[in-house]
RNA sequence: GGAUCGGUAGUUCAGUUGGUUAGAAUGCUGCCCUGUCACGGCAGAGGUCGCGGGUUCGAGUCCCGUCCGGUCCGCCA
């Protein structure tokens, strides 16, 4: 037997038990003729003392960082307890020990606090996942996992795998590709999701699908984004948007209850996407603090429901804003002593290529009432009164206010109010916020093509109010540059997403079920009769078969356990992640392969450069 | 595809205006130490400054190229 305890469980109840114990070497203090080992594996760390009596076998067989170690002794009370770690209060006396393997100085130390960094802990990600603190990130994915299972298992979902190799569908991200040996010249793809499939499944009459499954695609990465990554991929048949959503707010309830004992008995806030887009700037708005938009100035096509008020920037000859398409303040609370410093770092973060404005106009509203602006020269005190108040800015308030072009001024706004939200500690990582996002657009202009894709995917039905606009105008696009005018640019969704402190969680939508609703969306993105039948043959014609209504959602299962974490990178909640460039550093992978692989692929290279 | 930051001891980093033998901490090795738990003390080993080219009397430092990594934009239905 290797072991009869584990490294984490002896406590003061167990004193004189005899115990054998089995795990790595964390450190060796050594006293003299006494020495103290910690000993770790899995479920903590144990004080291992050997005394005297073992320093002939000790310098026989010396142990090392990282050495495979067994021993066999007595549970003993400390006399220096020690009550940072749980099993501090007692050791073990050795008598006699094994060492099962030996090992090389590791490149890093096996610390929560350790010296390597990220490269190399990848390159040697055995090691890392040895850490306490990666360790627990493992284990928090499980408890998400398991929380899931339990859940949709007690609401009849059935948790049923699709397969992997499948057919390639250009629409959407890119694909990986895999040859097929015994089809030479064919290839499959690799899912970006079992949407077709679980969609499949519903016409066969499986009403409650589940699985947490694996997904790629083939496009550049990020820190929260890999090549490969995991969803809780779901699907109901007879069911509304209604329904869907309380089926997965209630799982994420669940989830947050299990995992971080949170009870969240907030209603879940609910919010069109057009309002997101108003009122924040932002199709996932982290609405855990305000600061929201004030829009002074917008194209009246993009919100004809809103009313304007940039009379209030008007008249004073502004340039600046009145030849912007879009003037949006919003108030930074409790700011307005920012020094000309701040407001220059702020101007210059805006400036940024990645954020592309030309500059920020600012009001302080001192706290004794007065303001004090960047365009004093064209607004007096009365005009920057009414602006304030339009912001909702109050006395001791930072109003910053950008100028340009609609999509960029909205997602620039955006951009500061997080940044700003992030500086002044409103974005509290312990602090949970969910939010549904509803009715999103149908279409989504591409403008390297000039047509319409999918927001959402090509399976996505349209408001019910919006069938007949969709069937009834031509998807072609005769003006490019007046693209939002198109009837096809008002079509909303029956799309949700789910956010959680700003990061979209989660996103599904109610699907069409008719074979001719179905082709109507394959025509309106520019597919014609024969390619329709090429790529989706198969789902038009298990249309024909009684096909229910149904619809579904997918939640990021990586980045919903990232946020529980409270991290920012997805990596550190995936055992082995592949870095930025898609690389495994670890097993180096990808590389290339044998020229007799080639040959029997049929494949050869025609590599550039 | 683009922007930007970085690459110096096993590791994390410093290295001034281009100037003698490239430093610190930690890790590692050896010796001392009976209550440590970030143990302590003493001594020691450890470097193709990512790679290639250039400027210069002289390059870790300046220039060009290249490779690798981080972050961001595009992209990610």
């Amino acid at each position: 037997m290797f072991r009869t305890h584990t490294c984490g469980e002896l406590r003061l109840t167990d004193v004189n038990k005899a115990t054998t114990l089995s795990g790595w070497v964390q450190t060796i203090r050594k006293f003299g003729s006494i020495t103290f080992v910690d000993l770790r594996d899995r479920y903590g760390i144990t004080q291992l003392l050997f005394s005297e009596t073992l320093n002939e076998k000790l310098e026989a067989s010396p142990l090392g960082r990282e050495f495979v170690l067994q021993v066999h002794g007595t549970v003993n009370e400390r006399s220096n307890k020690n009550n940072h770690m749980p099993t501090g209060e007692i050791e073990i006396l050795i008598n006699d020990f094994t060492v099962l393997n030996k090992s090389i100085t590791p490149p890093f130390t096996i610390q929560d606090d350790t010296d390597g960094g990220d490269d190399l802990r990848m390159k040697y990600r055995f090691l890392d996942l040895r850490r306490q603190a990666v360790r627990k990130n493992l284990e928090l994915r499980y408890a998400v996992g398991r929380s899931t299972r339990n859940y949709l298992h007690e609401q009849q979902f059935m948790d049923i795998e699709t397969p992997f190799l499948i057919k390639s569908t250009p629409e959407g991200a890119r694909d990986f590709v895999v040859p097929s040996r015994m089809n030479p010249g064919q290839f499959y793809a690799l899912p970006q999701s079992p949407q077709t499939f679980k969609q499949l499944l519903m016409v066969s009459g499986y009403d409650r699908y589940y699985q947490i499954v694996k997904c790629f695609r083939d496009e550049d990465l990020r820190s929260d984004r890999q090549p490969e990554f995991t969803q809780i991929d779901c699907e109901m048949t007879f069911v509304d948007q209604e329904d869907i959503l309380n089926m997965f707010e209630n799982l994420i309830k669940r989830i947050f209850k299990d995992v971080k004992n949170i009870d969240y008995n907030d209603l879940v806030e609910r919010m069109t996407w057009e309002n997101a887009m108003w009122t924040y700037g932002n199709d996932k708005p982290d609405i855990r603090f305000g600061m929201k938009l004030c829009n002074l100035k917008f194209p009246a096509h993009t919100f004809p429901a809103q009313n304007d008020i940039s009379n209030l920037i008007s008249g004073v000859d502004f340039k600046v804003f009145d030849e912007a398409e879009t003037v949006i303040a919003i108030a930074a609370p409790g700011c307005s002593e920012y020094t000309r410093k701040q407001t220059d770092e702020l101007t210059e973060w805006l400036k940024r290529p990645q954020i592309g404005m030309k500059g920020l106009v600012y009001i302080k509203c001192n706290t004794d009432g007065t303001f004090k602006s960047s365009v004093d020269k064209f607004y007096n005190e009365e005009k920057l009164k009414a602006i304030a108040d339009a912001v909702n800015a109050k006395a001791g308030d930072l109003i910053l206010i950008l100028a340009g072009a609609e999509e960029r001024t909205r997602k620039a706004t955006s951009e500061l109010r997080l940044h700003l939200g992030q500086q002044l500690g409103l974005r509290k990582i312990d602090e949970f916020k969910l939010l549904w996002v509803l009715d999103f657009p149908l279409f989504e202009y591409a403008e390297e093509d000039n047509r319409w894709v999918a927001r959402h995917h090509p399976f996505t039905s349209p408001k019910p109010s919006d069938i007949a606009t969709m069937i009834n105008n031509n998807p072609v696009i005769e003006n490019a540059a007046e693209y939002l005018k198109h009837p096809y640019a008002n079509i909303k969704a029956n799309a949700y997403d789910m956010v959680l402190n700003g990061n979209e969680i989660g996103g599904g939508s109610i699907r069409i079920f008719q074979k001719e609703l179905q082709q109507k969306m394959f025509a309106a993105l520019g597919m014609d009769e024969h390619e329709q039948q090429h790529k989706f043959g198969f789902l038009l014609g298990a249309f024909e078969y009684g096909a229910p209504p149904h619809g579904g959602i997918a939640f990021g299962f990586d980045r919903l356990c990232s946020i529980l974490g409270g991290s920012e990178s997805i990596r550190d909640f995936i055992a082995f992640p592949k870095n930025n460039s898609g690389r495994d550093v670890m097993i180096d992978a990808p590389s290339s392969i044998d020229e007799k692989q080639f040959e029997e692929l049929q494949i050869k290279l025609d590599l550039k450069d």
